[in-house]
DNA sequence: GCGACAG
DNA sequence: ATCTTGTCGC
């Protein structure tokens, strides 16, 4: 237990505050063998986190969840305050030795550097990637309509993201380093995920059984 | 006060 | 995130 989770928005704020320091940016240059997505979906009062794994061939090797009650509001700046607690029960389920987990939502491209990647890497201690399919914070140049074209994203004087542009014809992607990799490392390895669809498979396929999941679970009801 | 605002 | 069918365009 690094801090309580059912805090007012202010007291959840200085905790991003403290933790932002502990953050660690590194090169990750080896070839992870097990990379793991995740996602949420909600139903009713309920939020679900599915979290998938896979092997350097894209192939499904492990996927679990949990669902709880929703505890949290959204509040922009605050999501892993709502989403991380059901994330890290899915987490605890998990046998497979995960190299590095890619989170929907932003690492350090956050108004206090601490976005859901980042905080959830410093609760599990892998290191962390944001993919965000919009700003949060920052400023940046539109890429160019070619796959792999990329620009900065930049917040008070600093490069916290890169803005990619995953596929063509498409809005691009937001990654920003989490926790235990930096930002160069964070687009290499995200670019190797990236088949023929706008998000990287870990991310892509946790959204895939989260809606499927999902709907199995409407339907006995 | 006004606009922005991950999922 | 979620409510929801078809439709335009690469």
């Amino acid at each position: 237990m690094i801090h309580r989770w059912n805090v007012s928005p202010k007291e959840a704020i200085s905790i991003q505050k403290s933790l932002k320091d502990k953050l660690i940016f590194k090169p990750f240059n080896k070839t992870p063998t097990y990379v793991a997505g995740v996602d949420l979906s909600y139903i009713d009062n309920k939020s679900l986190a599915v979290i998938v794994v896979i092997d350097s061939k894209f192939n499904v090797v492990e996927i679990t969840y949990h669902i709880d009650e929703i505890k949290y509001p959204y509040i922009p700046g605050l999501l892993a305050f709502r989403e991380g607690p059901v994330f890290l029960k899915a987490w605890q389920k998990i046998k497979t030795n995960v190299n590095l987990v890619m989170f929907d939502g932003h690492g350090i491209a956050h108004p206090r550097k601490l976005g859901i990647a980042s905080h959830m890497g410093l609760w599990i201690k892998k290191p962390t990637i944001g993919i965000a399919k919009k700003k949060l914070v920052g400023t940046y140049d539109e890429p160019s309509n070619t796959k792999f074209s990329f620009s900065y994203l930049w917040h008070n004087g600093e490069k916290i993201g890169i803005v990619l542009k995953s596929r063509e014809n498409t809005k691009p992607i937001f990654i920003s380093p989490g926790h235990l990799i930096d930002l160069d490392s964070s687009l290499n390895i995200v670019k190797k995920y990236i088949t023929k669809y706008k998000l990287p498979e870990p991310t892509r396929l946790a959204h895939i059984y989260t809606q499927k999941l999902k709907n199995e679970i409407i339907e006995k009801e």
